[in-house]
DNA sequence: CCGAATCCCTTTAGATACTG
DNA sequence: CAGTATCTAAAGGGATTCGG
């Protein structure tokens, strides 16, 4: 049947945007970024526990502890994957109990200072978004 | 009692954080920039269907046509988020059926400009990300 | 033509408890 | 100390249908 036509080339337009999706760069990195703890890990590696400081290796209980609500499977997942992209450097000192740090490795400097921009975007226009939102909100 | 301390502290403390991070202007920006087709809708506004061109208003159907994988729930739903933050402009006209442009705002050009920082580190970086990958994965 | 409302499924992330 | 495993809750997103 050469019916149903309309349909069918939607799903494959569909297909085809998504394969095309899958393929930009942007994205991708979006979706790496995108994770609730991505940004705070790298934050706190790359500006120190209280976001002020130089770039310093971390220990896992000491990322644990400053970002206090994070469960140890998701700073495990998310260390897992930054370390995975090469972010971020995982080293083992054999020490009894083993001692475990992460560091931000040049390409996760770089990509810290791309967010960084986000940052400096948001806090620059925050209150006109804010009132934007109360504007439309009051406008119904 | 006084006694659970222990996890009560930590109950507390994660409240604290939560707190915290729901009052951080680049959480929210990200949270609001994450959407699966937020950045997409401004790239499509800011840099034409193409995006390599200028930025100019768009009608909901062109947008439809060139997000090839939307669904209208979620072209509507990001559009309504984006207009209430103040990020696009919306405009009907009354003509018969309806017709709807939606176009950047000064606001919502600057935080293009912004998203076009991530699009570029991931165009320079992709391919280092990739071999990093392929390491990672390769060394099991 | 533009968009709202509903239903359903998949993905994500949090709680908890346990191991080297 | 540094993780892993399992289970469950919640959110994001898609298909479909209906109204202005």
């Amino acid at each position: 049947m050469a019916t149903m036509t309309a349909a069918q080339k939607r799903a494959e337009a569909k297909t085809q945007y998504n394969a095309f999706l899958a393929a930009c760069p942007s994205q991708q990195l979006l979706a790496r970024v995108s994770g609730k703890w991505v940004t705070l890990v790298l934050s706190a590696l790359g500006s120190g526990p209280d976001c002020t400081g130089e770039p310093r290796p971390m220990r896992y209980s000491e990322l644990a502890r400053v970002l206090a609500g994070i469960s140890p499977k998701m700073l495990s997942q998310t260390l897992k994957s930054l370390e995975r992209d090469g972010l971020i450097s995982r080293t083992a000192m054999p020490t009894v109990p083993v001692t475990v740090s992460y560091e931000l490795t040049g390409l996760g400097l770089s990509l810290h200072q791309t967010v960084r921009q986000i940052k400096l975007w948001s806090e620059a226009h925050r209150d006109e978004v804010t009132e934007n939102q109360a504007r439309f909100d009051g406008a119904g």
